[in-house]
DNA sequence: CAAATCATGTAATGTGTTACATGATTCG
DNA sequence: CGAATCATGTAACACATTACATGATTTG
């Protein structure tokens, strides 16, 4: 997907500017681009091309000129649109488990070593979504459904990392056992 | 990361050609690459050019000529290099929560279709990976540490699916639960 | 007889990241 | 007084996908 759809469901809670946006998407690990400049500044200029939202520009003394998009009945369909399309299944990168596949060219203690920096890592990653998933709750949600969604996400992406500790912890033990065996 | 260490990885098992290398990538999600022949032709003539494999060219009568990649001790000593550089964590690019995040927009029953959707399609991904890993058990494993590794691997993805199954199934549960209550 | 396999490669496009550029104002 | 915030944007590059192109041989 592009990211045009999730700018136009930022723009559906409230008019912003490009700024606004970026500070949402680097918050935020479900919208799961950087918020880097390129993508969003472009996508707010064909968005506006497409009819889909409106510019308001706000000249300022000695700062760029604020542009506030705010989306347009046909930027609501078009979002609604695309909500019905089929879901698509996530993308799995996951280079960490690239490395395990040829790992056996390591020494078991540089292997091990790996697997804990990875476990310190997951851990680090799941203590930090806690934290900014508590900041996220005053997030204007509108309605107690999309309250009960927005927790489901959340959980969704809590239950992944704690997944991926319980597995490296399991795979850590699992070495460990075999090595005394043989 | 770059498809370039994957290539190394295969390369390290036994020589083969760019054909060979699509092959392994279209079968394995581990290797989560495409299998393009784009990507896999180009980082060979990287490859080569740097002085990480080597290439015997095989002529065939109205076949275009075999290539065959041989790693260098130069190539696995990089590979190596790579296998213990600081692990990343996974990149999660998951388009449904995005849409589930603005999907108070929809109505119960069009919510609940999606869901449903995506449960249908968790659980037929996660019944073609049980066989395809039943099938990809006979890659070359070379010892017993490595077939584990690669059982783990498995593990990873297998655990992943069962995850997000039982997830949106407690996520149905919940909506409708909820709609009764109101 | 149509489709898959073998085997190479190119072109076009889409998606995403990092770094660069400007420059006033506010906060610690 | 250095860093962060506000606010726009561009340039260069990396990574990925789909489709195009060729053309003989084998399989169902």
């Amino acid at each position: 997907m592009s990211i045009k759809y999730a700018i136009l469901g930022f723009l559906s809670w409230t008019p912003m500017t490009g700024y606004d946006l970026k500070k949402r998407f680097e918050e935020s690990s479900t919208f799961y681009w950087s918020g880097n400049n390129n993508q969003i500044y472009k996508a707010l200029v064909e968005l506006h091309q497409a009819g889909f939202v409106t510019k308001e520009v706000q000249q300022q003394e000695s700062l760029p000129a604020r542009k506030i998009y705010t989306v347009t009945a046909l930027g609501l369909a078009e979002l609604r649109q695309w909500l019905i399309t089929p879901p698509e299944l996530p993308q799995r990168r996951h280079p960490f488990l690239v490395q395990l596949a040829w790992a056996d060219l390591l020494t078991p203690a540089e292997l091990d070593k790996q697997l804990a920096q990875y476990e310190e890592e997951v851990d680090t990653k799941w203590r930090m979504l806690q934290v900014q998933q508590q900041r996220a709750t005053d997030w204007p949600q509108r309605t107690e459904r999309e309250r009960h969604l927005w927790q489901m996400i959340s959980e969704n992406e809590l239950a992944f990392y704690r997944g991926e500790l319980a597995w490296v912890r399991e795979l850590r033990d699992g070495l460990r056992t075999e090595k005394s065996h043989s």
